[in-house]
DNA sequence: CGTGCGTTGCAAAGCGCTTTGCAAGGAGCA
DNA sequence: TGCTCCTTGCAAAGCGCTTTGCAACGCACG
């Protein structure tokens, strides 16, 4: 213990004030046995007296489980994250499990390396991972999964196999994005999808294709600053376009900024449509138009299903659970302009 | 361990595989005591092999520390207490340590007292705790005061005495806020202060008052419906004012959405100032003018004091770090208008 | 009054690690 | 060659708890 701070009592001095064994505090406590009520009673009083808690680290060793688990998110601060987190901490709350969580954003290798390294010392019993774009170590995580309980929320990584894994409809989501847009009568749209190598973002592209299959696909991160250069070179090349999809609320909320620097109107000049709904979707003028993605729920489901397979002692599935998304119309949207393409430059071709 | 998972390997299992005993594996693992280097590099090699990393509770059980820190915020998703938590986590992984987080919000009672519990079983080695008007029991926190290492970020309870707190400095943002519109010449303005019994409240509410000692000032909670619900009675009430300062951003926002329902324009007809600057803060229409807090630096510092005497084993000190705020100045605060406030009804007297 | 059973408490082992006391062996020196 | 000293490995204790084998006791029954 720190300076200054007594040391806890132990079961064997609780056992001692009550002129017992701790083998009898312990069956107190655990009701494993039978004990004859008024040593219990003692028992009990003593310990309520004294505040006694059995030490967490000797009942894990003895059990072999910490009633912890681990959450690894890319930003906390980020509202979509913060909502999976709080999913997961309720859940666990009510499996009495406590959540341990790293925000894995700005770090490096090590620092993944690090917190992957909580499972295999059994700090934790097992990980909801979400994971990001940020370059994490594959080869570790491959190296975990069917090797410990893990669970991957929000991103599908189809490179680790076998890890049950829950994410949105991410294709529909990009279907009734573009839809969305087709039946307010946009025909010239562009994609600012997310990072390349993302599942979820193939899904997007894959879904915005069902109605614009010939738009013009353009590949950034989930940042405002990529998603402004985006504009910028699609203003900058006389790109004509009536409508955004953007990979994400961050992407869009980038483009419609950037639009409107460029002396754009959205909705009225340009239509953009986010994913996600983060806090800022609604609160922002004009409110972003979205697809609705329930991360609070992503969380609860994921941490269900981790801490079931833990409290019941079962093997984890491998299987995709796939959550609906909803389209959230605000005021990022409407039907394009009669006239020619404002994004279209005089001179160029 | 769960079903299908392998059982890690025990250091005894390494030693036997390199032909050692288990305490010259520790030494070549802790460096405690010179090993035959040759014996080092083989035992290394197989520890590496085998991918072994010493059980954690085994560990903890023997140095009686779990290298984990526990965290209590109102609510993860609000993107102020996002903010410090992201601080808390960075520094804490500094030191080598984990965080165990418990958003407390819809918490009854018996979470609070679940996750003080972590306190009492050791499976934290101390705890940053950011108060809330949320009812927790001061009763458990007191009897927790000074018998664990304990730091409070954000809001300082006074009547939990002897536990170090990291705060700003709300005096000096109410100063800086009620100052803005003094110089923009507002000389009628509302006060919609936060809950009353706390401290950041009362603070705030005496630093307004530096300019504004006669402001009417109305206590609410920090949400917007009780800030709508506040405008609501103001107007109602023909109560003449052009300015708002607010106890935080959340009833800045519900204040200025409340107000523009009502017919009135921000900043021209009333202008507002916030406290805190959250993500929202910056992203609406009319920009907030606020008092920036800074959370992640308030995280960062808190964390700090709890690791550093963790870490040096030094008794926790009971002083409270006063970090400076800022204004920023948005759109949402203009000078008042000429004319009469238009916030007063005719028919009133 | 003796046998058998159910009840309730204790002692001890063991969870996986760290740490300490010892001892074996080698090196250095006389 | 004989002595000390240092290096390096092992055995064992102990961290605080759970769990199991055992024993003592009281009771009912024949």
């Amino acid at each position: 213990m720190t300076a200054g701070f007594e040391r806890p009592l132990t079961m064997g001095e609780i056992a001692r004030l009550a002129g017992v064994s701790s083998t009898t505090v312990s069956h107190v406590l655990s009701g494993k046995r039978p004990v004859n009520p008024a040593t219990a009673e003692r028992v009990r009083a003593i310990i309520e007296r004294a505040g006694y808690v059995p030490a967490s680290a000797a009942r894990s060793l003895q059990s072999g489980r910490s009633l912890l688990i681990g959450l690894v998110v890319p930003d906390i601060t980020h509202s979509f994250f913060a909502r999976i987190a709080k999913g997961v901490e309720e859940t666990a709350r009510a499996y009495d499990y406590g959540v341990i969580f790293c925000s894995s954003s700005q770090s490096d290798v090590a620092t993944g390396r690090r917190y992957l390294g909580l499972l295999r010392d059994q700090t934790i019993d097992g990980l909801v991972y979400v994971g990001s774009d940020v370059a994490v170590d594959r080869d570790e995580l491959r190296g975990l999964a069917g090797r410990f309980p893990l669970v991957f929320a929000d991103e599908e990584l189809p490179d680790v196999p076998s890890v049950p894994t829950v994410a949105c409809d991410n294709f529909d989501g990009g279907r009734l994005a573009a839809r969305h847009l087709h039946e307010l009568g946009h025909r010239k749209v562009v994609v600012l999808a997310g990072p390349v190598p993302l599942h979820s973002t193939t899904e997007r592209v894959r879904g915005f294709a069902e109605f614009f299959p010939n738009a013009l696909v353009l590949h950034g991160s989930f940042d405002r600053d990529s998603a402004a250069r985006l504009v910028d070179s699609l203003l900058g090349n006389g790109v004509a376009f009536t409508g955004v999809l953007a990979g994400n609320d961050d992407i869009a909320i980038g483009a419609v900024r950037r639009l409107e620097e460029s002396g754009l109107r959205v909705p009225e000049d340009v239509s953009v449509v986010g994913f996600d709904d983060v806090e800022l979707a609604g609160g922002m003028r004009p409110a972003l138009t979205t697809i609705r993605q329930p991360g609070q729920e992503m969380g609860r489901r994921s941490a269900e299903l981790l801490l079931q397979a833990l409290t019941d002692d079962l093997p984890m599935g491998d299987d995709v659970t796939v959550l609906p998304v909803e389209l959230i119309v605000r005021d990022s949207t409407a039907p394009p302009r009669a006239s020619a393409s404002p994004t279209e430059r005089k001179e160029s071709r």
